[in-house]
DNA sequence: ACTATATCCTGTATGC
DNA sequence: TGCATACAGGATATAG
């Protein structure tokens, strides 16, 4: 599942293929990965021609790529969203829903997505700052991130704390899978309430979540499967290094208990029952 | 303001 | 073999 460091692939593998090049046409294979598209498909597609690409953004999981003009086109990747550079004779990928093709005739961006959570849409004046994230938090990949108020910020909250750190008006950029990872690391159940926790320890949390991240950037991503991708089909090597995610029943890297699966907001939490126990209080 | 839950979506895996 | 169900989990609308 696409989170802050496979959207960071995608923006970096954008970042070599789209500056400096204008879009010549555009084809919506399927209406839902538009709708937050204000004027509709017609209108998107006849907004978008002529666009001059310059070098795109990132907050969390929110993606942006800007014109040369003070808009943007944004992007989420949802569950399964992926942006491919292919050149323009390749067969589409079975789940392609919008084709961009360039005046110059070179390899079209083509957005992909199975489970269509994800979507595109352009954001008028939205080039330095889309007004559709200015709700989002920053991320801990952003140098203006204040740690000091973000720690604050979540000891002031009554939630668990993995609710917490998946909220992306607190921090975003962090899913299921770095949260499960950086509260292993941190030896922290998810179910502690926020305010429970002290400085030093949600401190902790933060830095062992900016870490796995690092670490999964560095090798190109989390997949398990050809669902998230970089621009060019071809998955990160991550999941290889997973502590806890996904571990259902294999020994903890640490202390060798089974890791457990437990349901959590509809979906999975991996905790080690050893390192990570309940807190009562 | 904060908190928690339902909802959207489809390919793959599993069970009977 | 065929059919039904569970599962993966982003953001957001809505209710409390």
């Amino acid at each position: 599942m696409p989170e802050l460091p496979e959207v960071e692939v995608v923006r970096l593998g954008l970042a070599q293929a789209l500056p400096g090049r204008m879009i010549a046409g555009v084809r919506v294979l399927h209406p839902r990965p538009v709708r937050r598209h204000a004027g509709g498909v017609d209108d998107f597609v006849t907004s978008l021609i002529g666009r001059q690409f310059v070098e795109p953004k990132r907050r969390g999981k929110f993606l942006w790529l800007p014109f040369a003009d003070s808009d943007a086109l944004m992007a989420h990747l949802g569950m399964s969203g992926q942006f491919r550079v292919d050149d323009p004779g390749t067969a589409l990928p079975p789940q392609c829903r919008v084709v961009f093709s360039f005046e110059d005739n070179g390899p079209e961006l083509r957005f992909v997505d199975q489970r269509m959570f994800g979507g595109i849409w352009l954001s008028p004046g939205g080039a330095e700052a889309p007004a559709e994230i200015a709700h989002i938090a920053l991320d801990l990949f952003d140098p203006g991130l204040d740690l000091v108020a973000l720690v604050a910020a979540i000891r002031s909250r009554k939630s668990g704390i993995k609710r917490v750190l998946l909220n992306q008006q607190v921090v975003s950029g962090i899913g299921n899978i770095y949260a499960d990872e950086a509260l292993w690391a941190a030896r922290v159940h998810y179910d502690t309430a926020a305010d429970q926790l002290s400085a030093v320890k949600v401190r902790g949390l933060l830095v062992a979540a900016t870490e796995v991240m690092t670490a999964a950037l560095a090798q190109g991503g989390t997949s398990f499967d050809a669902l998230y991708v970089n621009v060019n089909g071809t998955s990160g090597y991550f999941s290889r290094s997973l502590s806890a995610y996904g571990r259902d029943g294999q020994p903890c890297p640490r202390c060798g208990q089974g890791i457990v699966r437990e349901a959590f907001m509809n979906r999975s939490s991996y905790r080690c029952p050893q390192c990570q126990p309940r807190i009562v209080d």
